[in-house]
DNA sequence: AATATAGCTTGATATAAATCAAGTACAACC
DNA sequence: GGTTGTACTTGATTTATATCAAGCTATATT
């Protein structure tokens, strides 16, 4: 159960300075003045870097880094014990991943790199002390819990109430304007289309289906000129009809993000 | 849209000085020194009664209260176009309903009154300077939302990938056990059954299904001598069973209640 | 006491999604 | 260049849950 930090291989020294990174202003540390910098510096473990597949972390693990993903995409997911993956949120560049207020008790979800990633480690013991000494970063992270429970109460609607075919649109459109709200930082952003790297089953797996329902469900969409998913690349085909469809609201998705 | 305040009816006096307030320990000015109370106190409007079905605010709304609820139960919700419900979590005397961290963009969901409710409310614009006044408070708000982030990731597996018996099942003993936790607040608590005020139709909305599927379902769980559900009073006959059917961790639900 | 109403039950039927089972395309590897 | 394995597709069938419809309690209302 333990994580094998041989998964993990350091980053050369390169983009590691917190003052000059491209990543910051969407992260936790956005709030912190120039002058503090040196706290987030300081309690910062090197950069990371996970293959896809490999894990950061696992439910049932003590909680002993937080980390702010740097590049590439990330799955969270809890699964039950008969076997069952429930994908929660997937997490983009500026993400805060693996915090959870009381540091003591084990985490309740696993985190798995779809992509190859970079993340900045942060001890959580470092961490908590940081947050009483600085209020500016306590009230950023305010912020991103609450846009984190926003997205979930929509997936969370999305899985309940929606049919296959409209959880398919809506989860499309949320990581197609998620993914364009942080642009620049993704490599292969297009007008309509984005480097897309889940598979049929995670897509399943985030939506409460199997996978061989999402794979004719899809053919549906893809019939119907709203989307075409190849070669890892998704592009939005007709996004009225599909934001119809899906009863999707960018609004509430993209409104609050951390960037804006 | 806009709410009628005529809903409202105000408490007379008694039980309203934060400082002696039994519900604090378990709501967000737990953390605050008692000399700082009065910051509370001044920001805090009069305790508001509200009716059953009563709407405390409605997605769309932008907010200008959050609250901590005092007394009773609230069912928080989002709806689709075509008619959906989706109740997202149940709220218990002591939890923060209602904040959202950018206040200038609309609520994205709604919270109805189940029992007849007491609320103490606080304009958003005061709170926000509070929390930049106070860091205590902060953290304290970081530990609740990390607490219904963790309640909605347990929601979201089961609704995503449990049966209905197990969904079912699951959201018994999270009420039973997050009642008991508070249950000194709580009237008529007893050792293995609560008072319980959901009908079947907001307990299909919490999972997922319809009421008439609730009622098979139910009667399927009954019929195993694992619960029952009666005069508005759960009772749970046997938890081993329960807890092994619904595949429930009572540690994930109330480890880090604020309360413990 | 009579009546209305909301919540629950139960049966018959329909449907969305799961499951089981083969087969295909395609990238990774030797 | 062939082989292996993973992801995806497609068809046939089953199953869980939804839908439609009618009747049944309780509780509240007059």
């Amino acid at each position: 159960m333990a994580i094998n930090y041989d998964n993990f291989i350091v980053k050369p020294g390169e983009s590691t300075q917190c003052a000059q990174c491209v990543v910051r202003k969407l992260a936790l540390f956005q709030g912190v003045k120039l002058e503090n910098l040196e706290w987030t510096q300081a309690i910062r473990q090197e950069q990371f870097i996970l293959k896809p597949k490999r894990r950061l972390f696992e439910e049932g693990e003590p909680p002993r880094y937080a980390y702010t993903l740097f590049s590439g995409w990330v799955a969270q997911y809890q699964t039950s014990p008969d076997g069952g993956r429930m994908i929660h949120q997937f997490a983009l560049p500026g993400d805060f991943i693996g915090f959870q207020a009381k540091s003591g008790h084990p985490i309740d979800y696993s985190a798995q790199a779809l992509t190859e990633i970079t993340v900045c480690a942060f001890p959580v013991k470092e961490l908590n002390k940081v947050l009483k000494e600085l209020p500016e970063l306590s009230n950023r992270l305010i912020d991103m819990h609450s846009h984190t429970i926003k997205l979930c109460r929509q997936h969370m609607l999305s899985v309940g109430r929606k049919s296959a075919k409209q959880r398919l649109a809506y989860l499309f459109l949320e990581l197609f304007h998620r993914v364009k709200a942080i642009g620049d930082l993704m490599p292969g952003t297009e007008e309509d289309s984005i480097a897309f790297p889940l598979s049929q089953e995670d897509l399943a797996d985030a939506l409460g289906l199997t996978s061989v329902h999402v794979s004719r469900t899809l053919r549906e969409l893809t019939d119907e000129g709203l989307v075409s998913v190849r070669h890892r690349r998704l592009t939005i085909l007709n996004e009225p009809a599909l934001t119809d469809l899906a009863q999707f609201d960018k609004a509430i998705v993209i409104q609050d993000h951390p960037l804006l």
